[in-house]
RNA sequence: GGCGGCAUAGCCAAGCGGUAAGGCAGAGGUCUGCAAAACCUCCAUGCUCCAGUUCAAAUCUGGAUGCCGCCUCCA
């Protein structure tokens, strides 16, 4: 498959450097806070493009890390008066909470950086040694950037323009204002490890550079675009400044779920938690929502297109659940079916592996799925072709492709009955039904047509309706939905 | 200020030189005791604007306008 790779600004080929295994590493959180919409996107990008390196017959280690000590996570203890390790802890549990809940796949490795805090110091000890680090005497130790020529190469930076922009916090000891911190001097309340420095603790960046080190070199290394400067630049500087060996070949960065346009940040505080988004939506709904656009574009978020995707969604579970039935049916005709319609099936399948072969396209990918699904509806509803021989290929086959879909994008592999019903309590929920009197309503109208009294059941039907729900009647009895 | 990205129908969104996927909304229709749901069909002679390259451009080049991101913690 094909991904645009950050540091050559093109569509590369993944070529593993152990063929048929891919190493993936992605920047995992910093455990201060419950996880948003824009963490759940780059969660979800990168699940996916495992399930579709795995289903398409490639291993993969996936490596994500948690970021467990940091300048954040002490805020937030110090204000709660909790410990620090607590902090962290709480909200790596509400990570895997939410992941679970949308379905992501575990990371095969999880590292914290509290767990190699002595690698750290290795890496520090091996730069300093060769003059591409320097400790301060307040016990603080910075990488020389200046020591590392290919410095802004992910970037597309100079060292020039970075000047420009640098500046030197009150306090530090830089021989350079270019460089960043490997190490920091632990202040009073904080954490700290013992160094060769003296008491201190790692600086972020120092973190993932220590983590991904048995895992290299890296066929992929993913994140957020914020990742790009500079973390993902100093990582760079500071594996390949230590071990001369080459960090990660791909580098794949995900686009920015928007609010307004605007980035979703917990700076600028427009931010959406997963749990509120799923107070009110399925999981799936999200997922879909999140993987209807390429995922380096940014997507912008809004609860109206939230309710489509909802619908849309629904299509393609409706889709299933018709299939289902129709392949109930015990006896098949030789009926032949269009031409054009086998054809266009016959291509749809390898479609949407090449839509998520080329740099994930899962909005492409989707599309193909649609395009499916049309096709599979029309030959369910055509009366002369429903029964066709051909007509039960394609359906069985369509529910082939629907476990498939599954394991690549982790969708639509649910049975489809129960999650329309979710689906439908789920609006029910938004809309802020008054259930027990609809399930009364409904009970009642139940009584009326097994009496034959259709003047009450319409009359029922009025009542509901002015409650906001439409009640309709099928070969499988009385069903209802949200007007 | 420096660097980078994006502009496609009412809305969302594919498309990466060969004549505009898909979803939502909308309009017709099938079905149905009535109704609804569901399903089918239709729905951009044009892709922000202006030049240019080409037999051919939404796709390439130059310019204009607008929006966004990074340069500071951030998925």
């Amino acid at each position: 498959m094909q991904l645009y790779n950050t540091l050559t600004r093109k569509k590369e080929v993944l070529t593993p450097v152990r063929p048929g295994h891919v190493n993936m590493y992605v920047c995992g959180i910093t455990a201060y806070d419950y996880c948003h919409i824009g963490h759940a996107r780059s969660a979800l990008v990168f699940d996916v493009l495992v399930r579709h390196l795995r289903a398409s017959g490639l291993e993969v280690t996936f490596v994500r890390n948690f970021t467990d000590v940091d300048d954040k996570i002490i805020r937030r203890a110090n204000q709660e008066g909790r410990d620090w390790k607590d902090v962290a802890e709480t909200y790596i549990a509400a990570f895997h909470e939410d992941m679970d809940a949308l379905g992501v796949i575990r990371a095969d490795k999880e590292p914290r950086a509290t767990e190699y805090i002595r690698e750290m110091q290795d890496i520090c000890t091996t730069l300093i040694n060769e003059g591409k680090a320097y400790a301060t005497p307040s016990g603080d130790v910075y990488f020389r950037v200046r020591s590392y020529p290919p410095y802004g190469k992910l970037s597309g930076r100079s060292l020039d323009e970075l000047m420009a922009g640098a500046r030197v916090a009150p306090g530090e000891e830089k021989e350079d204002p270019l460089d960043f911190a490997l190490w920091k001097a632990a202040k009073p309340g904080e954490p700290w490890w013992e160094s060769p420095w003296g008491k201190g603790r790692p600086g972020w960046h120092i973190e993932c550079s220590a983590m991904s080190k048995p895992y290299l070199p890296l066929d992929i290394h993913g994140g957020g675009q914020d990742l790009v400067f500079p973390h993902h630049e100093n990582e760079i500087a500071q594996t390949e400044a230590s071990c001369g060996c080459e960090l990660a070949r791909l580098w794949v960065h995900n686009g920015f779920v928007q609010v307004n346009s605007e980035k979703m940040s917990k700076s600028l505080g427009n931010f959406k938690t997963i749990r509120d988004i799923l107070e009110s939506y399925l999981p799936e709904t999200l997922r879909f929502f999140l993987l209807g656009k390429q995922y380096r574009s940014p997507i912008d978020f809004t609860p109206e297109i939230m309710d489509e995707s909802e619908k849309a969604l629904n299509r393609v579970y409706e889709c299933l659940r018709e299939a289902r039935k129709g392949l109930e049916r015990a006896s098949w005709k030789k009926t032949p079916l269009p031409q054009d319609i086998v054809k266009e099936w016959q291509e749809l399948g390898p479609a949407f592996h090449a839509a998520l072969d080329d740099d994930l396209n899962t909005a492409q990918a989707l599309g193909h799925i649609f395009s499916q699904v049309r096709i599979a509806n029309r030959l369910l509803e055509d009366k002369a072709l429903r029964a066709a021989e051909g007509t039960r290929e394609i359906l069985e086959d369509l529910l082939r492709r629907a476990a498939d879909w599954t394991a690549r994008l982790g969708m639509f592999g649910q049975d489809p009955q129960t999650f329309l019903i979710a689906q439908r309590d789920c609006r029910a929920r938004r809309a802020q039904l008054d259930i027990p009197a609809v399930e009364a309503l409904l009970q009642r109208r139940l009584d009326a047509r097994a009496a034959k009294d259709f003047a009450a059941s319409d009359q029922l039907r009025d009542e509901l309706a002015a409650l906001g729900v439409a009640v309709r009647d099928t070969p499988e009895g009385q069903v209802w939905d949200l007007i």
